[in-house]
Order: C-alpha cells, then structure tokens, then sequence
DNA sequence: AGTATTATTAACACCATGTCTATAATATAT
DNA sequence: ATATATTATAGACATGGTGTTAATAATACT
C-alpha cells in the first residue's frame, strides 16, 4: 500500500523539522507572512535545505496538511463503514459522525486556525469533500435512487455537506459548548428533519 | 447618510482605475500572484500612486469588493423585508432569495473566482454573514422563540446559512444549470422539510 | 489668475526568493 | 571499519517586490 521505501533518516527528520515548524509558526501569525526564512529559522535548518525537499511554502502546506487530514480519515475508516447497519434516517447520532467531532475536537486549535480561513483554501476544500463523502454514502444507504428525494441528490449531498462544516467552524468558535455525540445528534436530526419541531402543514 | 464630500475626480478616477485592474486581473490569475507591480501596470497608473490610496494589495481587494457586495445587499433590500407577508415555511421561492440568486448569477464569473477560494477568506466570510443575516430574519418570523425548533437557533442559522452558502457554489461551478427562482425554491423545501419526501417515521 | 491638491518620476534601502558552488556531516554498503 | 553515496551546511549571487522619500509636472478648485 505505501510506497515508502525506508527514506534516510535525515531526509525523514528534515521534513519532519520543517512541517512542525509551519504548523507552530501557523498557529501563531498570519499564515501568508510567514517566510521560508522563518520556518527553516524555527526548524534550526538552513534555508537551502529546504528547497531540496520543497518546491516553496505553498509545496510543504499541502503536504503537511494532507497527512494531518490522513490522520482523521484513518481515525474514522477504524469505526466501521458508514452505511453499516444503522438507521441513518433517524436522529440517534450516527458513530461516523461522532468519531468525526471526536477527532477534530482533540485538535480544535488547529483546525479551527486552518479553517477560519487565514490559511489555505486547499485545507477547506479537502475537508468539505471529506464530510460530503460520508454523507453521500450515508444518504445512498437510505436512498439508493433518487425517487426519495425532493431534490437533485448531487445538491443535497452539497448542501448537508456545507451545512455540516458550517457547524463545525460554530462549534470550534464557540470552545466546543456540546460534545462529539451531542454534536453529530444535533446535525442528524437538522439533516433528516429540519429545524422545526412540528411538521410544516 | 453617506459621507463623500465630492471627492477630486482624480482620486476617483485613481480608484476606480486601480480596482478595475485588481478584478480583472483576479479573473486571469492567482489572486496571491499579483503584485501591486501588476495593478498598477494594469491600471496605467504610477505604482508609487498606488500607496497614496492604499496600504497595501489587501487593502484594496477589501475596498472593492465591500463596495461589489453593497450593490448585492442594496438591490435585495430593494425588494422589501425578509419577513414581510410571506408564509416563510412554505416551499414557495421567497423574493428576497430569488432576488440574491439573480444578482449573484448575474455575476457569475466574478462570484465564482471570489468564492472558490482562491482570493481572501474576507469574501466568502461577507458572503456567509449576509445569507445568515436573511436567514436569522426569515427564521424569526416563523419562530420568534425558541420553543418550536429542535435545536438552538444559533445553530440553526449557522446550518442553513452555510447550506445555502455551500448550493451557491455548486450552483456556480456547474454554470447555472438552474434558474434563480427554482435554486430559491429548492433551498426553501430543503431548509424547511429536510431532504425526504416522506416524514420518516 | 493663483493656490492647493494630486500624479509622476527617479531613486533608495530592505528583504524574500530561488539557485549555485564547494565543503562538511552522516548513512549505507562492502 | 573503510569507502562510497547521499544529504545538510555555508556563503554568495542575481532578481524582483515592497514601501518610502524628495522633487517636479499635471490637474482641480476658488
């Protein structure tokens, strides 16, 4: 599966230097003035050595980023799959979810930098498909076809998916004032039934 | 109410010309690419001129497009209240989303460039407080406490806000293959009902 | 008309970038 | 353990953008 070939350790503790170094200098200025100057500074590494493993900042962020986010989807792929024996149309808080909250709770300083918006699209973009992931496959598990559906599924998808990185941004904002379960609880049930509490005649 | 003192019409001039250049030149490149080399090129002005005006690249991106995104909210505005007659749990289109979905794909090139990402955070931030805005408002006019919603209003707004926010893009990227009032009346039964056609039980 | 404001021009120091060379340090294989 | 290959360091370089200054030209205002 990997293709990770036993790579020198002084490459492996390079890389390892400049992408902690990026993420402590993220979480405390503006990601777009940090120079490569600073990070090859905070990782007590010479600036050249950075371009033999980096094309320029954007380079490291992306790759820095994107193994962060492989943690997530790994810690939530350990849960089971998505559409497995569950209810998804009621409002019990479905453990994907859970896991999901879970995660980004136990590193809620940095995503909420991440996705606050100072940093990369990129970050946001691959979370938003992230979660539109799991709740497509969870709304096929529930409507194979799309005669259920009061709407294109390719919209709903998009909109739950939206609505739900919506609320986490909230939830990070706001020093996360419900748990994990109360969280994914709150967004089922706004996901299958709407926000109101009787049904609209 | 507003508090122009008849500017010099070289400082208007000026202006215009340097945000003119900063959006067209966004359309073509990477906002993050351009210099004030660039705008200043573009605009055939001075770049020393450019500092008379502005502190910096970001300080101009700001001011154009606040003003892009006064034009939106005043010709909403225009067509009345959110909550005024209107029955807002219906699955009827409302005005005032019918209206932003004209302005918006009016502009469909400009908002696409400005959202997708690839520009500020501080657009897609205004883009989403004003939709929340409209939301807050129409959601209060159905439920003025909190009794007849499921889950904390707050949250509420939030979840449809990014939503709608998160549609706007697909609506966007997939150049329209919708009208303004049948995107308006979409959203309307997805806020309202949720995505099933029957209540589940 | 004369005065005030604004735009231009040229020049400046500063800093980040990306690249190059030669040299030192460290891994790996024999 | 020694030789070889790979990687990190050091110093230096040209390039280009930034933000500022001072003097001059162009334009608006009264």
């Amino acid at each position: 599966m990997k293709k990770e070939k036993r790579l020198d350790p002084r490459v492996k503790r390079t890389r390892q230097l400049l992408k902690d170094a990026l993420i402590s200098l993220i979480m405390e200025n503006d990601y777009n003035l940090i120079t490569v100057r600073d990070i090859t500074e905070r990782a007590t590494l010479n600036r050249v050595t950075f371009y033999l493993h980096y094309s320029d900042k954007d380079d490291l962020m992306k790759q820095s980023t994107d193994e962060l986010l492989e943690e997530l989807t790994d810690s939530v792929a350990s849960i089971g799959e998505v559409s497995e024996s569950f209810d998804f149309r009621g409002t019990q808080p479905h453990p994907t979810f859970v896991q999901l909250f879970e995660q980004i709770g136990q590193h809620s300083d940095f995503y909420l930098v991440m996705l606050k918006g100072k940093v990369m699209p990129h970050f946001s973009l691959k979370v938003m498909s992230i979660l539109t992931e799991y709740i497509s496959s969870g709304l096929a598990s529930v409507e194979p076809d799309d005669q259920g559906l009061t709407v294109q599924r390719e919209i709903v998808e998009r909109y739950i998916g939206s609505a739900f990185f919506g609320v986490i941004m909230w939830w990070l904002e706001n020093d996360l004032p419900y748990t994990a379960k109360q969280m994914a609880a709150k967004l089922m049930r706004l996901a299958n039934k709407g926000p109101y509490k009787e049904i609209p005649s």
